[in-house]
DNA sequence: TAATTAAATTAAACCGTTTAAACGAAGCAT
DNA sequence: ATGCTTCGTTTAAACGGTTTAATTTAATTA
């Protein structure tokens, strides 16, 4: 590198100022038309790179905006991320990642470097316990949140997730039609608006059915697939023998159907097990997951979206934003077989 | 928002100067300690933010370290990331993400992008048919380059990955030791450093015994979970009956056995399958997957230290880094049946 | 030809930090 | 007193762009 090539220096060696330059490389209408040509072409072959600090210095616009989820590795989060950046790509937006991993102190740490570096925004899944006041920090700096998967208590923010418990009910009436009446609910925690809305629309689905609730099925946990793998123990040891299992995720019910199969049953025919989310890996499980298309990238391109819109014209999208839930039905469920 | 707060205000409010409070919230010893108390409790309590873009516009360092793999969602880069992650974190630095999908313009306009920010340096898994320009580009501007995972003809930088050559022949050989002769290789391709060593690590290992190498018996293509699978029929059909495979990873093994299982036959008993990585999910498949652990962490971390003592002092441990894979038996392996 | 208007370009202020150099006050030896 | 340090603080000039009002140049009209 010969010497850093800035607007001044493309400015001399045409014998123009920094100001029509600056204009010419923006298409500003102001500057002539051949004049305009002349600066871009004069820009690439200096190699000029420009300066965004500087720029967003004057202008208070970075072009950043910030992405913080629990884990990125996790795919349901992957999927999403995947929309929100294909979205945030095609207008010439930059992303920065976190994860939370579900801890507040290092879900506020990113919110304090993303201002620093002067985000435009903020695409969250909030950890659990967030306090209000971590989201009012960016809001009240003019970083507007946008809330995607989880939602919070008191908060008017806009808000894009799927609707579980509509979802779960789907995956616990295609259950009941099976003929299943003792049905588990494996994962999951009362912890987040997530959970409980699950655990709320599998309950909701029983009663409806008149069955009744057993508090007994219900094995909270992490939602990986070790965690549903190491589950499947003590499904199988419950005095009840429930007959289905509606798993919190794809990712647990993937583990679970591992884990009986170590006991020798096979999905689907022994135990019926649904999952949550439509990975891509439910279709390729074997047997193939029966599963709740969530929407994943409905839930990215919307809030997405919502944040550049409203980084344009402030028009406010607050509110909850519900995204219909849709059943795949695969090999995993069955018609009921009594356990021995 | 009332108002900005920035060094200004803060200076008005205590009747001192910005250079002052510059010093004095960045800890330096040109400032009396009483004072500098003062400061930090009156920049705490006005709730102050640093603009890190005005600073690093003044001093050039960013704390913005880039980051580009194929795909974050890929468990095999998310596992580096993740160390890259907690690498930088411990040094407070920021990371920016992406992926470029293998394409070598969405690469370069992601270095490009990091320029703008003035990104301190990038590490990156170069996408096939990478032009050694562009990774000039980064450091003829001064922001040095490290590669991981894959390799690049005719570049010196950094390059840290496993070794790939070595690590097939030692799955290659634990097949052959089992009995198998009629090895296949399914999935990769001859376009990356890793697909070319992986290839020839098995050729190697089964010349070493003694067994003809059938070219036949290669199925190269992508490397996803899905194509695993998709590539199960294929090797069912072939003429020459293999009674193992040797798949390119994890995902690609994972996908294959349900392959399979589709057509009822079950890894370890009646195919031996290997994979390669060794990620969380190869433990919990079920068979559980023999594999060989290819040190994403290692790799991850040693690339992040490489690229921040390179920042500090320019020590360039250039040249190429190769982590020794391990073998890392489990039940997707056994003694050869012939197949009918 | 002068006056008027439109088009193209520029000067200068500004964004919020950092930092080298300068400064004033106090303490100390001479 | 005078000069010499030391300590704590301030001054002022960057850093590399953007923006608006002002100015120059060119085109049009009377």
């Amino acid at each position: 590198m010969a010497q850093k090539i800035k607007l001044s220096t493309i400015a001399e060696s045409l014998g123009l100022s920094t100001a029509t330059i600056s204009l010419a490389l923006r298409d500003s209408p102001l500057v002539a038309a051949d004049t305009r040509e002349r600066i871009k072409e004069q820009a690439r072959a200096m190699g000029y790179i420009y300066n965004r600090r500087a720029a967003s210095l004057r202008t208070s616009r970075s072009g950043i905006i910030g992405v913080v989820v629990h884990d990125i590795m996790n795919p349901f989060y992957g999927e999403i991320l995947k929309a929100i950046e294909s979205e945030l790509d095609r207008r010439s937006h930059t992303f920065i990642l976190s994860n939370h991993y579900d801890s507040v102190e290092k879900q506020r740490s990113f919110i304090e470097m993303l201002l620093q570096l002067g985000g435009d925004g903020v695409i969250m899944s909030p950890a659990i316990g967030t306090p209000i006041e971590d989201v009012e920090l960016a809001e009240n700096n003019n970083m507007p949140a946008i809330l995607v998967a989880r939602q919070m208590e008191g908060c008017d923010l806009p808000t894009f997730r799927g609707d579980d418990s509509y979802g779960i009910s789907l995956a616990t009436n295609h259950l009941i039609s099976l003929g299943h009446r003792t049905i588990a609910m494996v994962g999951g925690t009362d912890q987040t608006s997530t959970g409980r809305d699950r655990y709320q629309g599998y309950v909701n689905a029983l009663r409806k059915a008149g069955i009744e609730v057993d508090p007994e099925l219900r094995l909270p946990g992490p939602r990986s697939m070790q965690a549903g793998f190491d589950a499947a123990v003590d499904f199988l040891s419950l005095p009840q023998k429930p007959t289905a299992a509606v798993c919190w995720n794809d990712l647990v019910a993937i583990g679970f159907m591992n884990g009986i199969a170590r006991a020798g049953l096979l999905a689907g025919r022994d135990i019926s097990v649904t999952g949550y989310d439509d990975l891509e890996e439910a279709s390729i499980a074997t047997p193939a997951l029966t599963t709740v298309w969530n929407g994943q990238e409905e839930v990215g391109r919307l809030a997405a979206r919502a944040l550049l819109d409203k980084l344009a014209d402030s028009h406010a999208l607050d509110g909850l934003h519900l995204i219909k839930p849709e059943m795949r039905i695969r090999q995993s469920t069955g018609p009921v077989r009594p356990r021995s």
